[in-house]
DNA sequence: CCGGATACATCCGTAGGCGACATACATCGT
DNA sequence: ACGATGTATGTCGCCTACGGATGTATCCGG
């Protein structure tokens, strides 16, 4: 019988279909994630714009996100790197796992086909 | 002092605020219907087409949207188009209204434009 | 010294997603 | 004749994510 390998971390497809489609608030912390490791509140301000303000997450949506976020496995905690500034020892650091990118980069183009569609269908 | 003319329908700034930003399920319903006038089965059948069997919305979902966004102003219910099929008579049919397009127009943009933030960070 | 920004965390109400179930009729295979 | 399948709509209830309110602590500028 066939067993997949879980001591590897292989990507496997069923590990992607469980976490896709990602929720929106899911999506645009990756989409920050994806610039390098970040802390929780850097993440809430780069979301906030990359979106021109229209979206702000609260602190609730924001943490709430990254325990359910590290617990599908999209990111991970991540040693501080270094980074010495005004409160960074209480910063916490998350980065971006190999599966999170896969999830990111599939729904990037989910979300695209689907907004072409929805502007061909209304004309330009 | 300025007052909003309701009576005519003017599909303002804040009504759209209001209803922005769609949830997945409220878009790709009215993706559905900017093909036209549709009924709740047919709907759910051609997002399941669009979204090539990776989304599928169960009759809890679709119903129960319908009721919502008919609520919020974003689709009506439609006269049956004269289809006289199988089980037409039993069939209800919705609409988009003015506001659900310029809603599925801005939704579309939001999209594209996240879409392509996240392409542009991960590398092409 | 105090207001505001930085930074994290928890609590809790609520809305929406979603499966399960119910109903009804039509069609098709056996 | 009958059961399975497809069409078509609807309700109920669970569960989860969202998101505001609140709490705590530190640092900076005026």
């Amino acid at each position: 019988m066939y067993t997949r390998n879980r001591t590897l971390h292989v990507t496997s497809s069923d590990d992607l279909d469980a976490v896709l489609p990602l929720s929106p608030t899911s999506f645009h912390v990756l989409v920050a994630m994806a610039g390098g490791p970040r802390h929780g509140y850097a993440i809430a301000q780069e979301v906030e714009e990359l979106t021109s303000g229209r979206l702000v997450m609260g602190p609730g949506t924001l943490y709430g996100s990254l325990q359910r976020m590290t617990a599908a496995g999209l990111i991970e905690e991540a040693t501080n790197p270094g980074e010495d500034g005004l409160h960074a020892s209480r910063r916490r650091y998350y980065q971006m796992t190999p599966l999170g990118g896969t999830a990111l980069r599939a729904e990037s183009e989910r979300l695209l086909h689907a907004a072409n569609v929805a502007r061909e269908r209304l004309g330009t």
